[in-house]
DNA sequence: CGGGTGATGTTGACAATGTCAACATAGGCG
DNA sequence: CGCCTATGTTGACATTGTCAACATCACCCG
């Protein structure tokens, strides 16, 4: 029994939580509504119970995902580029990337319904994220390109910039001035590659 | 006539505005519901649509609401420390400190549900507060403590850290490595205060 | 001063939604 | 083969936002 998938549907979960996905990205997150998300399976709501909690353990579980696959993101772009300060900037411009590509999902994983402290996957998945910015950061500081501030207060200083510039894009509040995202993040890059040197 | 205020309840649309308010800090968003405001000011639901359009145009006046208090508490914050390069660190604290003792509320401020490209109210309140940190850039700038790039983005390299170091703390993404927020925020004025310089 | 008129508030109803209890089924294990 | 548990369904219910129809009150115009 290679897996546990073959009962009626065949890991409903897997399908469930996809579809979830796609119905975030495509129409929002008041979208996902557990009808919506059976009838495209052809499953009736209810069935869902019986793989998550409830409806805020599906939102939990999106938010992973989405954390899982944003990790993957910045790690491809720091090992990518050579992990140097230049690849420290790739990592930063992958960030925001992911969440103008994934506006809805990148809420999720950030709203307030999601309590990471409920799920442990979600606050594993979290961890594992900030870990890859911390990770980067020691790096350039055992090479001398950032000075030999508490890590960890580094990593949160530039997480709060590269979440507060994604935030700010999704919620539309950098259209006022036509303001290229793209623009602004290489500008706070380059003005926190000055911040965080020696 | 000296106001509208005498026709049944006497400005019922400011007493339902304050009771939302207060319905969204004492338990949350998600306790904001039309009974739930009518019924403490003996009034049912659906008083509230004479008053406003709909729940969501309810939400944005909270919004409005909340912008037109942290706009007062950073301008305070400036003007009373003296307008310089200490004033402006003690004008992100403020600004901080605004989203912690009002957590649900902030979160309002930046929800997904209001759009400020549909309430013109919100819009403007909202760009009163985003003009407050431009004033006091500008000011820097021609004090020569700032350098001279464009303003704009600049307030908005800095609204974004301020921003992200709100959003994370409300979240309770901080608390991991329990984080004291005023010493992050302190720590990231002053790396801003680096990146900014001439 | 009195009736009408529009602003303001209420009641009833409805559809959508999350959730639970009771029921149905199926697939593997004894 | 027969049962047992995992899996999925149906019916029901409370909550919620919203609308239409109705009620009421203040003020204005004659």
């Amino acid at each position: 029994m290679a897996k546990k998938r073959a009962y009626h549907h065949g890991d409903l979960r897997r399908a469930l939580l996809q579809e979830a996905v796609r119905l975030i990205q495509r129409k929002g997150v008041d979208a996902l509504t557990l009808r919506a998300v059976g009838e495209p399976l052809g499953v009736s709501r209810t069935a869902l119970y019986r793989h998550f909690a409830d409806k805020s353990a599906l939102r939990a579980a999106v938010a992973s995902e989405g954390f899982r696959m944003l990790t993957l993101q910045v790690l491809e772009a720091w090992n990518g580029h050579g992990r140097n300060a230049e690849a420290f900037q790739e990592m930063g411009m992958a960030y925001v990337r992911f969440a103008m590509a994934h506006p809805s999902h990148y809420r999720v994983m950030f709203g307030e319904c999601v309590e990471a402290s409920t799920d442990p996957e979600l606050a594993r998945e979290g961890a594992a994220a900030f870990q890859a910015l911390v990770d980067a950061l020691t790096w350039q500081q055992q090479n001398g390109s950032v000075r030999p501030d508490n890590p960890l207060r580094l990593a949160q200083f530039i997480w709060a910039t590269v979440h507060g510039i994604a935030m700010l894009a999704i919620d539309r509040l950098l259209e006022s001035q036509q303001t290229d995202v793209e623009e602004l993040t290489r500008f706070a890059n380059e003005r926190l590659r000055i911040a965080i040197s020696v």
